[in-house]
DNA sequence: GACCAGGCACATC
DNA sequence: GATGTGCATGGT
């Protein structure tokens, strides 16, 4: 159900950033299978931490599902140590590969010719792919037109009263808010949301209002 | 030394 | 269902 004054503010809020921070050429990554990988390594870890396990596996000539699927976890988790919770992400890597060879051959282009809805459940029954990682895929590497929410979104949106609670909103009531109220857009839900994490990591460094936005920490775990 | 980062699964109540 | 906890490195 669009909304026609969520729908301009919507758009006021990416021309801003977008005037502010430019065009963010994301996802970094030189392959779809190089995205998918650190969709899953970047996961609650910072990406100068992602970049040096990436480069690792890279110096090992390993980042291709045919190296990756003939490497062991116990190797592939070293590689990958930089990134923080290893031994859990070489699981999840490979639980994803499995997947890939058993259901599509191997074939990352096959995969994504499947229906987005289809596709989109087969990656969140796989353990160690949630909503936002499977949405990262489909964004970035498979181009579809998915928004992703991240923590900065929900945070920032909904501190900002898009939605009535605080961070605790339902990722799925977040991203309606986004592709309710946008064009069905891959180009602009990409660098939508690569904008929103650049103000959240703006606004977290600089503590001062950006784009007439508050600083935001996040809530701390006891 | 404390806090945080482009999450997710699982146990417990 | 909601809440708490484990998984872990590296930058600020």
């Amino acid at each position: 159900m669009k909304d026609k004054k969520i729908s301009r503010s919507l758009l006021i809020i990416y021309d801003l950033l977008y005037k502010k921070f430019g065009p963010r050429h994301w996802w970094p990554g030189e392959t779809k299978f190089e995205v998918i990988i650190g969709a899953i390594l970047t996961q609650n870890t910072a990406w100068v931490n992602v970049e040096k396990a990436v480069r690792n596996l890279k110096k090992e000539k390993a980042l291709s599902v045919s190296k990756l699927c003939r490497m062991p976890e116990k190797k592939l988790a070293g590689l990958i140590r930089p990134s923080g919770y290893y031994n859990v992400k070489a699981n999840r890597i490979k639980i994803f590969l499995k997947f890939l060879n058993t259901r599509y051959n191997s074939s990352i282009n096959r995969m994504f010719k499947t229906d987005l809805c289809k596709l989109r459940e087969e990656l969140l029954a796989l353990k160690g792919i949630g909503q936002e990682t499977a949405d990262s895929i489909l964004l970035y590497a498979g181009n579809k037109p998915v928004f992703v929410i991240d923590a900065y979104t929900k945070r920032v949106f909904s501190r900002h009263g898009f939605v009535s609670h605080d961070q605790d909103v339902e990722y799925r009531e977040m991203q309606s808010l986004f592709m309710d109220n946008l064009p069905e857009d891959v180009r602009l839900f990409n660098e939508f949301h690569a904008l929103i994490v650049e103000l959240g990591k703006s606004i977290c460094k600089s503590k001062k209002p950006l784009c007439g936005i508050c600083p935001i920490r996040s809530i701390r775990r006891k």
